[in-house]
DNA sequence: TCTGGGGTCCTAGGACCC
DNA sequence: TCTGGGGTCCTAGGACCC
């Protein structure tokens, strides 16, 4: 059985070093950052419309406030605890990463960024015993410039690293940064970390490693290869062979293309008319398109989706729609129009919709948009329309230009009730300082 | 686990071909 | 229509991530 050369370890770069760093609580930290008096009090950031948590400060969690919690089931206890809340301030969030991540490129050309608040770092380069002063010097710099805490696993692979940070997160001892590289630490690290808190081990790979006896990432690494193979497939060996210290996944430096682009919403409250449904959509397909013209991208299909709320005890429906376009495009009015058509495609009348959503995949370069003998590459001028809604979009505000198809009042409106400024990207919100 | 939103990768199975 | 062997492409669904 090829199992080697399906991982394909990499002994190359056997002594490799890697790190990953990660913000703590990074939406909490981000409200913290410009309201200091939430340092040391239980603070809560929500998901959109305000109904789940997303985000908790440590003080939240060790309220016992859960991952994932519905709003409407633990208000009261928000209340009692005066737990503090907020609504996920999207613009800040994506501001302040990228000034982390911004931060993290002066130490070394190779980061990936992983999500909005983790980037792996290549530190092959650093001297084996300056590892942890190179660390500890990551999280001092990003606090220093950001304002932001965050902490810094080192090890020889990702999921090692993954790992370092995890029990950095939870140490009084390691303030932030842990290296274990060439420790003979490591072994007791691994013992202790449950598998499920293994990097690429969900709940459905946690429950068939438990039934077979194996409960911690010590026993996932010294686990029979032909096994593993044969039940987590070649996804799950690698993590194996990353425990053993051999390294099969890269730190990836150069991002590469997105492969779908997608924007989806659930309403302010429910909506039933197909009007409403049009204005939505539209308003999906309309954002998505701005991502993919940032991405110079252009989509070659579309496909829209719309749903019931499944908790809810009335009658239910989802159903989704594909269209490819013509030619792949970006521009707003081309996949407006099959968005629409799309929609009208799948809607039904008598139902009460929760949430729908535009998805643009089949992208491709839009320097290399292929048109057809009967179809032109793209309209003319296209380019030039789209260049200016985003630039005055960009600096005077989101829709300042839009489409009518949007809809004016949207009383759909996905809610975010208790927002906080967006400190760093307008005018008008800057922080303000009394003397 | 699943009352958010946005993604990726892998695999099994069907359609179709020679 | 089945008998056999060998292959590609596409799609749906599963699993996982933050």
């Amino acid at each position: 059985m090829p199992v080697q050369s399906e991982t394909r370890p990499d002994h190359s770069a056997r002594s490799r070093v890697c790190a990953l760093v990660d913000c703590n609580n990074f939406y909490v930290s981000c409200e913290r950052a410009f309201a200091p008096w939430l340092e040391g009090v239980p603070v809560v950031v929500l998901s959109n419309n305000d109904s789940c948590v997303v985000a908790r400060s440590n003080e939240a969690k060790a309220l016992g406030i859960k991952m994932g919690a519905p709003v409407h089931q633990i208000a009261r206890m928000l209340k009692e605890n005066s737990v503090k809340v907020f609504s996920s301030n999207y613009t800040l969030y994506a501001d302040m990463s990228r000034r982390v991540m911004e931060t993290l490129c002066r130490f070394t050309p190779d980061v990936e960024i992983y999500s909005i608040d983790e980037a792996f770092l290549d530190l092959t380069h650093v001297p084996c015993g300056d590892l942890d002063a190179y660390g500890r010097r990551i999280r001092d710099t990003v606090k220093r410039w950001t304002g932001l805490p965050v902490t810094v696993g080192v090890a020889r692979t990702k999921t090692l690293a993954k790992i370092c940070n995890h029990i950095a997160k939870r140490s009084q001892r390691a303030r932030g940064v842990l290296n274990l590289a060439d420790s003979p630490h490591l072994d007791h690290a691994l013992e202790m970390t449950p598998v499920d808190e293994v990097w690429g081990i969900g709940w459905s790979h946690d429950r068939l490693l438990r039934a077979r006896g194996i409960e911690n990432a010590l026993q996932l690494r010294d686990a029979d290869d032909r096994w593993v193979r044969k039940r987590m497939g070649v996804v799950g060996l690698r993590t194996v062979h990353e425990l053993r210290g051999i390294p099969c996944l890269d730190v990836e430096t150069g991002a590469d293309p997105a492969k779908t682009i997608s924007t989806s919403r659930s309403f302010g409250r429910l909506v039933e008319s197909l009007r409403d449904m049009e204005e939505s959509v539209a308003t999906f397909a309309s954002k998505a398109a701005e991502k993919l013209r940032k991405e110079r991208l252009a989509a070659g299909a579309i496909m829209v989706f719309i749903m019931t709320n499944r908790f809810r005890e009335e009658p239910q429906y989802f159903n989704s729609s594909i269209m490819r376009l013509p030619a792949p495009t970006n521009d707003t009015r081309d996949l407006l129009r099959s968005a629409g058509e799309c929609l009208r495609r799948i809607y039904r009348d008598g139902f009460r919709y929760y949430k729908a959503g535009v998805m643009f995949i089949e992208l491709v370069p839009e320097d290399r948009i292929q048109g057809s003998l009967f179809i032109p590459a793209q309209r003319p001028d296209s380019r030039r329309l789209m260049q200016v809604m985003d630039r005055v979009n960009g600096a005077m505000g989101a829709d300042t230009l839009k489409f009518a198809a949007l809809g004016i009042e949207q009383g759909w409106r996905t809610r975010f009730g208790k927002l906080s400024r967006r400190y760093t990207t307008s005018w008008d919100e800057l922080m303000t300082v009394r003397a």
